[in-house]
RNA sequence: CUCUCCGUAGCUCAGUUGGCAGAGCAGCUGACUCUUAAUCAGCGGGUCGAAGGUUCGAGCCCUUCCGGGGAGACCA
């Protein structure tokens, strides 16, 4: 048991009144809502004779009481109302207990309660709701953080990150932008979703657990199934398994997929995170850009109204048509060195005089990788293509239609991050058999992030898929851009975290096991020792007379400990 | 993994040169029938992240560890 605070105590203490006087404060019924606090304050200063008979719930977040009549705060799911309680309103009979005992000293803040009323503006005309019916319909046993607010002004605010991300209910409960940003998330994947289902794409479900980690390139986490005896990848990218699907005929999947991938975490990474993929049949990477860029203006515009976005110091604007650039002409824009034609040794030279750090076992895609990622990747801030990656650094992107040294692929740099990737897919079984052979070869290089050869994927090739483009988007680093977040901690409700280590309590019972009565066992901490190897530490002497001490001090009904018994304790501790 | 900053009451934070642990809010007791960061009077509340060291004496200085933020390294 973990030591209580004195405000924990409190509030135990009511739960108990609370139960004396016959309420029960986790009531079973279902308590009935017709109103809703944002409704009213935005409908009643237009109709005042609307919500006349409310019943509302929440938790009561403040209180201002006056003798017999008080102001609180309710907080319910879509904002917060003043309440006004007026005891012999709620206590129309002789028994004032309701609004004395009740509601002054056994209700605290973040409990939750019902109430019924009628609602009327005070005299310093803020809308309020007039109580006539008070129902406790849960006790809050821990004290939330109290957050003031007064004109917009925030005082007292729960801002540590850390308690914020690991007790993220809290966050939720008294930070209101925080709930917004999650409000937001979950309006970029509706109108993401609606966008898909206006084409008429199929959204569909693929596995999570998999024997073979395909369609990216990182490093996956294993797991183990005991019932097949074998090991299991959490998924790092679910490419492969949606372009079985357009095997299987249909003409445009889409998923929003959970990834795990098992590499550093940072401000912009998570060990499990979003991705959106879609696959189309039919179409090109030129063809998915154009559907890109008007998604991202849908997105936009739901969310803002408009196609500009505040992120950071910057407006982004989202509209279409978005800046296209080959990765190779965004090297010689951003470095002069035009890297086209260079074999692998010419690339590590050029890392070099970059000062780019390089290691044998990259190849020529990852070089050129590595000085786009240093050099240009931070550069493009309004949304920008980058195009025609090497085929190197692509296994699964089909070759340029005009150079087979690049692929048609493109990834969407927007503040100068990677949003999205996409690629006109390939679909040669003979052709990607022996790309996934080249990767082993990296792999043998050193490469661990090397992808695997999939089979069953050649299989389905092998039966034929249609000419496909793909495109997979991160839900979020665009909920980030989308809401203005620098973190992705704060776009992701529970982001992982270290466990949290319970610092370890001592309890009665870890005294008792030395034959200590409880009563002795429960004054250990009193009497200044903290757990039992204290014990030995101190003078048998001192102890007795601690003892002894507490047992006058507190009226104890127990003999008097001899230092016998004190000497058997710490015997029993060696 | 490296550097750096931080960890003090339920929350936000002070804490001087090393010399009796503080404030506001929250809590408790009381007053107050339209308040609003309500107000007024009074009161309580601490493993100063943990362990060790230096010292007559450590929240403060030193070492190690734990957790978090930021920057980098690695990495999409």
């Amino acid at each position: 048991m973990q030591q209580l605070s004195e405000q924990e105590i409190v509030r135990r203490n009511a739960l108990d009144e609370m139960k004396k006087l016959g309420i029960n404060p986790y009531p079973q019924a279902m308590y009935e809502v017709n109103a809703y606090a944002k409704d009213i304050l935005e409908q009643f200063p237009k109709d005042n004779t609307l919500f006349q008979e409310v019943s509302m719930a929440g938790r009561m977040m403040s209180r201002r009481i006056m003798g017999a009549a008080s102001f609180t705060e309710l907080k319910d799911s879509t904002g917060r109302v003043q309440l006004y309680i007026k005891r012999d309103d709620v206590c129309p009979g002789e028994d004032k207990t309701m609004y004395n005992t009740v509601f002054k000293r056994l209700l605290d803040i973040g409990d939750f309660i019902g109430i019924k009323g009628f609602v009327f503006t005070t005299q310093m005309g803020e809308i309020t709701v007039h109580v006539t019916e008070l129902t406790v319909l849960s006790k809050s046993l821990r004290p939330l953080p109290v957050v003031k607010e007064k004109d917009g002004q925030v005082y007292d605010a729960f801002t540590d990150p850390d308690q914020r991300y690991r007790q993220r209910y809290v966050d939720l409960v008294v930070n209101d932008p925080v709930r917004k940003i999650f409000e937001m998330r979950a309006r970029v994947l509706r109108s993401m979703r609606e966008f898909l289902n206006e084409k008429g794409y199929l959204e569909v479900e693929t596995p999570i657990l998999q024997s073979i980690p395909g369609g990216a390139a990182a490093r996956p986490f294993i797991t183990h199934h005991n019932a097949l005896d074998i090991p299991l990848y959490l998924r790092i990218a679910n490419e492969l398994y949606l372009k079985r699907l357009i095997v299987g005929g249909y003409e445009g999947v889409y998923e929003f997929a959970k990834d795990f991938r098992n590499e550093g975490m940072d401000r912009y990474h998570n060990p499990e995170f979003t991705q959106m993929e879609m696959y189309v049949a039919y179409k090109d990477y030129f063809w998915m850009m154009e559907t890109t860029e008007q998604m991202l203006e849908k997105i936009a515009n739901d969310l803002h109204g408009t196609t500009k976005v505040q992120v950071g110091d910057n407006v982004i604007d989202f509209a279409a048509p978005y800046k296209r650039i080959s990765i190779l002409d965004a090297i010689k824009e951003k470095t002069g060195i035009d890297v086209s034609g260079m074999n692998e040794a010419e690339l590590h030279a050029t890392c070099q005089k970059l000062g780019i750090e390089t290691d044998p076992s990259m190849g020529k895609g990852k070089l050129i990788d590595e000085i786009f990622g240093e050099k240009c990747e931070h550069t493009f801030i309004q949304p920008t293509f980058i195009t025609d990656y090497p085929v190197e650094m692509s296994p699964l992107c089909k070759r340029h239609r005009e150079n087979p040294e690049l692929t048609e692929r493109f990834e969407l740099m927007v503040n100068g991050k990677e949003l999205a990737n996409a690629y006109t897919e390939l679909n040669d079984p003979i052709d990607q058999r022996e790309r996934f052979e080249e990767q082993v070869k990296l792999a043998e290089k050193g490469d661990d992030e090397a992808m695997y050869i999939d089979y069953d994927f050649l299989r389905a090739l092998e039966y034929g898929m249609p000419p496909t483009s793909g495109m997979g988007i991160g839900i979020d680093r665009l909920t980030m851009f989308m809401t203005n977040q620098a973190s992705i901690q704060e776009v992701i409700l529970f982001p992982q975290m270290r466990p949290e280590i319970q610092a370890k309590v001592v309890s009665s019972s870890d005294f008792m096991v030395l034959g200590m009565p409880e009563h002795w066992a429960s004054l250990m901490p009193e009497a200044g020792v903290a757990k039992p190897e204290d014990l030995a530490e101190i003078k048998p002497t001192v102890i007795q007379q601690t003892l002894n001490g507490l047992r006058k001090k507190k009226k104890l009904d127990v003999p008097a400990v001899q230092m016998e018994e004190i000497q058997s304790w710490i015997e029993k501790l060696k």
